[in-house]
DNA sequence: GCAAAAGTGTTTTGTCTACACCCATGA
DNA sequence: TCATGGGTGTAGACAAAACACTTTTGC
């Protein structure tokens, strides 16, 4: 087919949906818009929007991301394209999704106010419009695995934190207890941390020391794989 | 945003491009076509074709991948989509790229032949347009992601196999070589092969007992997950 | 009878799991 | 001094890895 065939082909409507996963300290939460236009005014949904003809569509993805929280730089990754015909009952849209691990603390409050947004914990996430659900659940699961195989758990945690909150976050994507010593013996033995002389001192009179990711080592670690439950 | 103001949105072209694998008994293959038409006329590229209006992107893929088949029910599944605005040269088109593991006899070679099509294996794939080595580069990283999870690689082979072309397919996937009473054991754990009383007697003269798999045991396992390797 | 691939166990090694007590500190 | 979470080691179970010889049979 010539250029001018291409011409021949329907075009469609492309948007991008992002799944933006927080911690905030015992739950994951996933980050939700209250939308303020049709279809589906007033219900929850994931941040959208449509992808321009002069960007990528990863560009589409990191603007409408800047665009809620006000951040660059994220930890992003493409989950999926959902195609059906029928799934926004607005059009003929098929839909990027992505998804985003931020620091939960790290956005601007007054870009969340403005979108009608609110972190919701995953066990308590309202209804949402056309098949946000099924992205968010296949978000979940996509997280749990990659982060069995890639340390990219750290993104969701502050610059500096602790041993225990470390620990409580892959609880919280396992969906299940863990074992205190193990947890610990595991973490160093992948050799990522660096502890800190500061500790923490809110959760307990001892006070926890604060570590922070060697980020040479993690981005290694990151491109080698590693092996976590 | 209202249904009017969708209008006001960018269409774009898209695509599906399918890397098509398939397992000669010694290395794995894939399934490349000859460009017959501009861009690219002439140079090698996945089989692919424009996501119509009225059709999901999964009908598609399955669609397309029929076209140069002649097959259905095929292993398939999405890898990611490729969204770069100049990645085509013949205009702005997004493609969702597939992967889809099919018996490599099992195609019908009239079709093939009208497409100009041809196996090779993926140590030696020519150049090929756009950005359709680095779909391939992606669909071989995740296929043996997928394999070390579950017991996809059955749809690479034919109905009845030996362990030998077990293994040796595994071994292609891992892209090294696996101990073959350590192989044959853990295969034997899973439970999901029935062996046959007939034997392969071309590659040896005692001969191997051919197997086939369990379905039921098969799907179970390939829900639940398993670790291999 | 010999060449060529099929088939089959055991030992060693390392990793995962389960489990409980003392420590440091602020109130 | 005591209540609270922080920090630490070991033994047993299990799984993975390394490794070589015997069997079958067509030629």
């Amino acid at each position: 087919m010539s250029i001018i065939q291409y011409k021949d082909h329907d075009r469609l409507l492309v948007s991008v949906d992002c799944i933006i996963f927080g911690f905030d300290g015992i739950k994951l939460r996933a980050l939700l818009i209250k939308r303020g236009f049709e279809p589906g005014l007033g219900k929850w949904s994931l941040m959208g929007g449509f992808v321009d003809k002069k960007e990528s569509v990863d560009e589409a993805a990191s603007r409408i991301l800047n665009k809620l929280t006000g951040l660059n730089d994220i930890y992003m990754e493409q989950l999926s394209c959902f195609g059906d015909v029928q799934r926004d009952p607005g059009g003929r849209v098929i839909s990027v999704a992505f998804f985003a691990l931020i620091k939960i603390d790290d956005y601007s409050s007054s870009l969340i106010e403005e979108h009608n947004a609110k972190w919701f914990p995953l066990d308590a996430v309202p209804s949402l419009v056309f098949d946000h659900r099924q992205m968010l659940k296949l978000a979940k699961e996509r997280l749990k695995e990659k982060i069995s195989g890639h340390p990219v758990g750290f993104a969701l945690l502050p610059h500096k934190f602790t041993l225990q909150q470390l620990q409580s976050l892959y609880e919280a994507i396992y969906e299940q207890p863990l074992d205190k010593r193990n947890f610990t013996r595991k973490i160093h033995s992948l050799n990522i941390l660096h502890k800190l002389k500061e500790k923490e001192k809110h959760s307990s009179r001892r006070g926890a020391f604060y570590f922070v990711f060697d980020k040479k080592k993690y981005e290694k670690l990151d491109k080698e794989g590693l092996k976590f439950l």
